[in-house]
DNA sequence: TGCAATACCTAACGCTGCCATGTATAGTGC
DNA sequence: GCACTATACATGGCAGCGTTAGGTATTGCA
């Protein structure tokens, strides 16, 4: 499923956020994660997501540190701080707000015509 | 409630479409309506809305007709259009897909502690 | 006359994902 | 030794979008 850049854009910070509130993780594996936790309908490319690890760094959402992999690979692994899930909790909040709203108005529409107990 | 900019900009055409979807209305309205729907935790501006009218009626998902209320005042209904609705579906298919994903990480996150039940 | 509400529109700015590109290492096949 | 793929991180230019601020015009009220 193509899912639209804004789309994109709003779930990127919950979702990265959300992942590392798991656990501790790198970018590589991050993306895969995303893909596996969508059940392959996001792809995301690194191009998007490094940005948003640097930018939780820089805002102190997370904590990174450069690690070698017993493969020799050099990662660099993130780690939710504690403002970081104070930021998860309020985006959360807001998502739920949108979404209520938009089930607000969804539900009268996409009522389910074939129901049998319609009129 | 503030509502960030990118996730106000990822639910801005759906709610937009999904007004409309409801019955033909004017910008001023729909900001009205976005309030009310939201139960006031939304707040939008002119200045984001105008833009959202334009590029969906550019895209041909709504079409425009200027008009004069009883009041006196000049007003430009928009109408969602049957590609509009099309539109609609599609938003819909990915806000849901994204919210699935979402729930899935913030299930296990935010799991009320105090419910006994939990292993 | 002055002010608020109604009603529409636009421009400059900054942020963000997208895309392409670059660097580097490990593993595999030949 | 060599080519190729997967892993792993990073950046720069482009386009789209909300924000902020400003503009125009009408109606209703004091």
């Amino acid at each position: 499923m193509e899912i639209n850049k804004d789309l994109i854009a709003a779930s990127s910070t919950p979702i990265v956020l959300a992942i590392l509130a798991e656990e501790e993780s790198y970018g590589y594996a991050i993306l895969q994660r995303v893909r596996e936790l969508s059940g392959g309908r996001m792809e995301w490319t690194d191009g998007m997501l490094y940005p948003v690890l640097h930018r939780l760094e820089r805002l102190g959402h997370a904590e990174a540190r450069w690690e070698v992999a017993e493969s020799g690979r050099r990662r660099k692994y993130y780690r939710i701080t504690s403002r970081g899930r104070a930021q998860l909790a309020e985006e959360r909040r807001q998502w739920q707000a949108v979404d209520a709203t938009l089930r607000g108005i969804w539900g009268p529409l996409f009522l389910p015509v074939s129901a049998g107990q319609g009129a």
